[in-house]
DNA sequence: GTGGTCTCCTA
DNA sequence: GTAGGAGACCACA
């Protein structure tokens, strides 16, 4: 629970009176079950859950919890034994509601929270207490007046049922006094339904009036004496007692030993089949039609829950006998049939090709008038499709030229700011005239960037939004069409076909080909930079990309509610955005010395090895060329060739020189030595001082956050996930990625977490016990594969179960694995066999990943992701076989890929709220983040990080198996790994 | 110059 | 056996 969060709390008590006596008092399933409150507690909660998945509307819930009393004894007894003491038992078809509720907030995967002793008022009181210390806000969902003392500026109320919402205005309306006023008004005036005493005589208009007079109740108690009216001055001074008592009765407590964190009530994605199974028991058949529409479940396919009721046969009316009295919202004609989420988001997306689009109504903008102009529709519209052209495709790099802006569909202009005259030849002429001032037009759009009631739009957003950042422009309230179309698409087509790319999603949603870049500038060496396109072109370009960028997220926002991915979207994508923009931003200290001289060195060493080489083989040749190295070793030399590649020349991969080498040959153990030792030397130490951004002289990587399947980003120019850290050699380049002077870098890395999401998705007892236990968990799976005790246990029977493990979670098969551990594939089989018989839950996982991949075309990961393998369905078995095996790793990398995402989300929060803010996060490697801190908070900021990635799946998943990570400083990479 | 192939670096 | 990016070579334009 952070600043900007806002938590729910339900009270489920108070609610179940309120809907017993407000809706038709005998609605029952058809065996009888009563079930009326269930029913509007149920559509009550999914309408409020919806909103939840609605950002563009109302209130958005990120926290939610349903609140209920335990029983009816609780700490007000001991102060006033006759506290709520004449309230009669329920109605008799209440009783068995009161458990169906606690079942249906279980089935919508809502906390359902009570507490001995404690109202449910009190636990309100305290949570509500909690998040605002935690720097949110709450609304009760309740109208009951005890509650109305909590309100605050931060703290509202909300009548689910009048759909009214109440703040400190409304209080003072209905009571006549402030919400912090409330417990001395009750003091007064007493409650006859709950047995508080009260004053006699004093209700609650004269009680608002003598709080207004004299302040609060202890005063007033203390000046009775000046009170004119006679009856009331005797009873206040004769019944003192008896308010300061009531005060104390009504008084909410707020510090309940509550058991449960508020951060566990973050809001998960809804689990359809769950919910829809209880819905179905219930026979609520509308609001199970309109759950299966907005989750994408199919409802035949789910079968009813077993749903008990607590208090047995009592609990069913009379036999119903002839009566068929239907479930309580059966009578609602299915006349919403048309505007499911599903099929408003296909007729946009159908309707959206016959749309056409006019270039030459885009709009070149010169003066800030206009540019004003357009920022008041933008308001008007609540949309801003925003797109920047510049220099460069390095945001750290790139110049801005101008930018485009859409406020509707096919309303949209370019903002030309840099633009040059191509005619002046060599010089490039000069800057065209009337163009707007870069800081007047960057100060024209910062309040709109920045405000949260205009949602920017964008595609590719990271890109523009760390290029405004560099520009001083903050970005605030944004959606990725780019993302979107991710979260919904991540692996459609063959292998990878579906980019994510502006022009093939206009293709494929708009049925319109934008123009394409090259086209203005032209390619290879006569390319120019965008500001030399003249201002029409440019308009037409830019102004469209804006223009298509809106119409995209027209069609495709509606589809993440549609196919139930509202959540992973705004989860785990969108707000990753600006942390790594932040984190590309800061970049990474390398050392040039330090690589120069192990190019040198390696310069040297290859050289060293490129003459006996040339001894061995007795001619010289292209050694980096494998098709020239085969013809010499296998050809000339006639060494035996081990396989062949796919273009059926002979491999020379790094597994047949080794295997050659050890029969004895010399020369491929050269070649082996020499290939390290330039790929070294090319890769990292040559490549990576050019990636040293002049102005910083730091490396600035780039993440990709929609380029790979599972969910796991990817990096690029350069590529910082693959360096070196097997080798010793390799390591040396490690030791160049540094920390500046009076600072450490610290390394933060999850260990096992795939094996630990694996033990988690396939629930495997022993797995998880290890886990729990700390325990080797190779060595473990060693012992129970071949029963050996983890004593004294030979390092090749642990190697041969690490490389099983491995394998598990690639998919397995007999031939990968007789590949890696050079065994005979029969043996590999047998291991691969045993396993299964071992852990028989791992073989059940594989299998219903491997049908549900089939079913339904994806897998998902624990967090809602999806993963498309289409090709799983080909009757090719090769390529069938690859799709399987993709698409049971798919759930467990990207599960992994999932916490580590939510860990970085939460990060930099973390770090400030623990005064850490100069401990900044630069690198993400799959499983390890690296970060950078001033020498003295190092050991402070240490369990900070620790703390955030061990707890990254919760609240939205609590996980069978404990996460740990392992962290250290140092001041280098190598070191601190 | 571009694209395919091969190889090799990471989790 | 999963997921990536990149450099070198080489054939093609």
């Amino acid at each position: 629970m952070k600043k900007g969060d806002h938590l729910f709390l339900v009270d489920g008590s108070g609610y179940i009176f309120r809907a017993y006596h407000a809706l038709p008092p005998l609605t029952r399933k058809s065996d009888g079950l009563p079930v009326g409150a269930v029913a509007g507690f149920c559509n009550m909660l999914w309408k409020l859950l919806q909103s939840a998945r609605d950002t563009d509307v109302g209130v958005t819930p990120t926290h939610f919890a349903v609140i209920f009393d335990h029983s009816s004894k609780t700490f007000r007894n001991d102060l006033y034994p006759e506290y709520k003491a004449n309230r009669s038992e329920p109605p008799e078809d209440l009783i068995p509601q009161f458990g169906l509720i606690r079942e249906a907030t279980r089935a919508f995967d809502l906390p359902c929270i009570e507490l001995p002793g404690f109202e449910a008022d009190d636990l309100i009181a305290t949570y509500a207490r909690l998040a605002t210390e935690a720097g949110g806000e709450t609304t009760i969902v309740s109208s009951d007046k005890d509650l109305m003392q909590l309100v605050d500026g931060s703290v509202s109320m909300y009548d689910p049922m009048k759909d009214r919402e109440i703040r400190v205005p409304e209080v003072v309306e209905k009571w006549g006094v402030p919400p912090e006023k409330m417990i001395d008004l009750q003091a007064l005036t007493g409650d006859s339904v709950d047995n508080v005493p009260g004053v006699p005589g004093i209700g609650p208009k004269t009680a608002a009036q003598l709080l207004e007079e004299y302040g609060d109740l202890d005063t007033l108690l203390a000046r009775a004496s000046e009170i004119k009216q006679n009856k009331r001055r005797e009873n206040l001074i004769e019944f003192a007692d008896k308010a300061r008592i009531s005060r104390e009765l009504v008084r909410l407590r707020t510090d309940a030993p509550v058991e449960f964190q508020i951060d566990t009530f973050e809001l998960a994605p809804p689990d359809g089949p769950k919910l829809i199974g209880f819905l179905k028991a219930m026979e609520f058949s509308t609001l199970t039609r309109r759950v299966a529409e907005a989750t994408g479940a199919e409802v035949a396919e789910i079968e009813a829950a077993a749903v008990e009721v607590e208090t047995g046969e009592a609990a069913h009316g009379p036999d119903m006998g002839a009566s068929t009295a239907a479930a309580p919202d059966a009578a609602t004609p299915a006349d919403d049939a048309g505007a499911t989420p599903q099929k408003l988001a296909d007729r946009i997306a159908e309707a959206a090709p016959a749309q056409t689009f006019d270039r030459t109504a885009y709009v070149c903008i010169r003066d800030l008038e206009t540019l004003r102009a357009w920022i008041d529709d933008a308001y008007e519209t609540g949309l801003l499709a925003f797109d920047t052209e510049t220099t460069s495709l390095d945001p750290m790099q790139a110049e801005l030229c101008g930018f485009s802006l859409a406020t509707r569909p096919g309303r949209a202009a370019y903002v030309p700011l840099s633009h040059k005259s191509g005619s002046g030849d060599l010089l490039g002429g000069g800057v065209i005239e009337g163009q707007i001032a870069e800081k007047d037009a960057l100060d024209a759009i910062r309040q709109v960037m920045a405000d949260p009631s205009v949602l920017k739009i964008g595609q590719n957003l990271k890109y523009d939004w760390l290029l405004m950042y560099r520009l001083g422009v903050e970005i605030v309230s944004c959606d990725d069409t780019m993302l979107i179309s991710y979260v919904l698409d991540a692996g459609t087509g063959s292998h990878g076909t579906v980019s994510h790319g502006m022009d093939a999603l206009s293709e494929r949603w708009l049925g319109h080909a934008p123009i394409p870049y090259k086209e203005l500038t032209g390619s290879g060496r006569n390319q120019v930079t965008f500001d030399m396109v003249d201002l029409e072109r440019a308009t037409a370009y830019a102004a469209e990309d804006a223009d298509v960028t809106l119409r995209l997220w027209q069609v495709l926002k509606p589809r993440l509610a549609a196919h139930g991915l509202t959540s992973v979207y705004e989860r785990l994508e969108r707000p990753l955005i600006p942390v790594i923009c932040r984190m590309e931003h800061r970049g990474i200290e390398v050392d040039r010395q330090i690589l120069s001289r192990l190019s040198g060195d390696f310069a040297q060493t290859a050289a060293g090895i490129e003459d006996e080489i040339y001894q061995l083989a007795g001619e010289r040749f292209t050694i980096g060329s494998p098709k020239q190295l085969g013809e010499i070793l296998f050809g000339r030399m006639g060494l035996p060739g081990g396989s062949k590649t796919k273009t059926g020349q002979w491999s020379t991969s790094a597994q047949v020189l080794e295997d050659l080498a050890a029969a004895g040959h010399e020369l491929p153990r050269k070649i082996v030595d020499w290939r390290q030792v330039t790929k070294l030397k090319s890769t990292y130490t040559d490549a990576l001082p050019g990636y040293i951004n002049p102005e910083t002289k730091r490396v600035h990587t780039s993440y990709a956050m929609a380029s790979t399947t599972t969910g796991r980003l990817s990096s690029s120019e350069p590529n910082l996930q693959n360096i070196p850290v097997r080798t010793a050699e390799g390591r040396k380049i490690r030791t160049a990625f540094i920390a500046p002077a009076g600072a450490k870098l610290i390394s933060a890395d999850y260990s096992q977490i795939e094996l630990r999401v694996l033990a988690h998705v396939a629930d495997i007892p022993e797995l998880k016990k290890a886990f729990a236990d700390g325990l080797d968990i190779h060595a473990m799976t060693a012992s129970e594969m071949f029963d050996v005790p983890v004593e004294g246990m030979p390092a090749e029977v642990r190697r041969r179960a690490k490389a099983i493990n491995f394998g598990i979670i690639y998919g397995i098969s007999a031939f990968g694995l007789a590949n890696q551990l050079a065994i005979p594939r029969e043996e590999a089989s047998a291991y691969i066999k045993r396993y299964f018989e071992r852990f028989p839950g791992i073989k059940d996982y594989m299998d219903d990943t491997k049908a549900q991949a089939r079913a339904n075309g994806y897998v998902e990961t624990i967090f809602g992701r999806r993963a498309h393998y289409p090709e799983i369905r080909s009757s090719n078995p090769q390529l069938r076989a690859f799709n399987e095996r993709a698409a049971i790793n798919a759930p467990i990398q990207g599960s992994a890929a999932d916490i580590i995402r939510r860990a970085m989300a939460r990060m930099d929060e973390a770090l400030l709220n623990a005064g850490l803010d100069d401990v900044r996060m630069l690198l993400q490697v799959h499983d390890e983040l690296i970060f950078e801190a001033p020498e003295e908070k190092v050991e402070k900021a240490i369990p900070v990080i620790c703390h955030v990635m061990e707890n990254a799946a919760l609240p939205a998943r609590n996980l069978s198996v404990p996460l740990q990570v392992d962290a250290r400083a140092a001041d280098n990479w190598d070191e601190a790994h």
